[in-house]
DNA sequence: ATGGTCGCGAGGCGA
C-alpha cells in the first residue's frame, strides 16, 4: 500500500488545532509525526485525530517540547524516549528525560517523532547536550539496522541542524554571528546518520537553494524568504527504496496563526 | 525605534 508520511513542528498543538485539522484534511497523510505539542496528556486534543480516523500516541511532560505520532495505518509498540537518551538539567541540576522522542510502528514502518535539542548558542551547555543526544540517537538507529538490515525506519522531526550551506538564506550571516545549527560538530552529528545508512528522503524531490522548512517569526523572515531547512525525514535503506516523492508545504507558513515550521511530506510506494 | 514575534501562563523562559 502506498502511504504518505509527514513531519511537522506545530509549535503548540492547542494553538494550531484548526490548522492541523485542515492539514490532515487536505494532505491526506497516513502518518504524521508532530513536534512541540507543548502540552501534557491532560489537555491534548485527542478528538482532533480520532474524529478523522487516526490513532494517536503522545509524549508530553509539561509546557515544553512534547512529541506525538498520528497514524491511520496502525500504531504498535509505542516507545517514549529511545535507548540511552541523554538527560538535561540547567546548571547540571535535576537532570531529567525530556519529551523529545516517541516511536511507534505504523504500517510496518518504525516511525520516530523527534525534537532535537536546540543548542541555544555555541558555548551553552545545551550544545554538548544536543550533540550527545544526537550521538545516542544514532547509536539507537544503527542498532535497529544491525538487528534487521531490511528494517523500514523513519527518523522524522525537527533536527535543529542545517546540514549544508544552502540550507540557510545566508551562511555568512550565520558564520559572522557565531550562530548555531550550522557548526561543524552539529553537521557531523547529522551526517553520522547518513554514514549509518540513512538518507534524507525529501531533498531529492525538493532541491535548493532557497528551499526551507522554517522561518523565524521575527524580522519578517518569511516574506523576505529568509528560512532554514532543519526538518527532515531520514529513511533507512529499505524505506529509502520506497520513496517516490516529497514536498514541503510552504503554504502552511502563510497567514495568521501559522507555526514557524512547515510540514515535510514524503510519499512511499508499495 | 539598538527592537522587531510567538506560546505558555501569569513573570520569564524557550525558540
Amino acid at each position: 500500500m502506498a502511504v504518505k508520511i509527514a513531519t511537522w513542528n506545530v509549535n503548540s498543538l492547542r494553538a494550531r488545532a484548526d490548522r492541523v485539522d485542515a492539514f490532515l484534511q487536505r494532505s491526506d497523510v497516513d502518518v504524521l509525526a508532530i513536534q512541540e505539542t507543548k502540552c501534557k496528556d491532560d489537555n491534548f486534543p485527542w478528538e482532533l485525530f480520532e474524529n478523522k480516523g487516526y490513532e494517536v500516541a503522545h509524549f508530553g511532560l509539561n509546557q515544553w517540547n512534547g512529541v506525538a505520532i498520528a497514524s491511520r495505518v496502525g500504531m504498535e509498540d509505542v516507545q517514549r524516549t529511545f535507548v540511552d537518551q541523554p538527560t538535561f538539567g540547567k546548571g547540571g541540576k535535576n537532570p531529567t528525560q525530556e519529551a523529545r522522542a516517541i516511536g511507534a510502528t505504523c504500517g510496518g514502518i518504525r516511525v520516530w517523532s523527534l525534537y532535537v535539542p536546540n543548542g541555544r548558542s555555541l558555548d551553552d551547555e545545551h550544545m554538548p547536550y544536543k550533540l550527545l543526544w544526537l550521538s545516542a540517537l544514532k547509536g539507537h538507529a544503527a542498532t535497529l539496522l544491525e538487528k534487521e538490515p531490511e528494517a523500514q525506519v523513519a527518523l522524522m522531526g525537527d533536527w535543529n541542524i542545517a546540514p549544508f550551506d544552502d540550507d540557510v538564506w545566508d551562511i555568512e550571516y550565520f558564520r559572522t554571528n557565531l550562530m548555531t545549527h550550522v557548526s561543524e560538530p552539529e553537521r557531523e552529528a547529522f551526517h553520522a546518520f547518513e554514514e549509518a545508512g540513512f538518507t534524507d528522503l525529501a531533498r531529492a524531490y525538493t532541491p535548493g537553494p532557497g528551499v526551507y522548512t522554517y522561518w523565524d517569526y521575527t524580522q519578517l523572515r518569511f516574506p523576505k524568504k529568509e528560512g532554514m531547512r532543519i526538518d527532515f525525514v531520514l529513511g533507512s535503506p529499505a524505506l529509502a527504496a520506497r520513496a517516490t516523492g516529497a514536498m514541503i508545504d510552504r503554504e502552511e507558513r502563510k497567514g495568521k496563526g501559522a507555526s514557524d515550521h512547515a510540514p515535510v511530506i514524503v510519499e512511499l510506494a508499495d
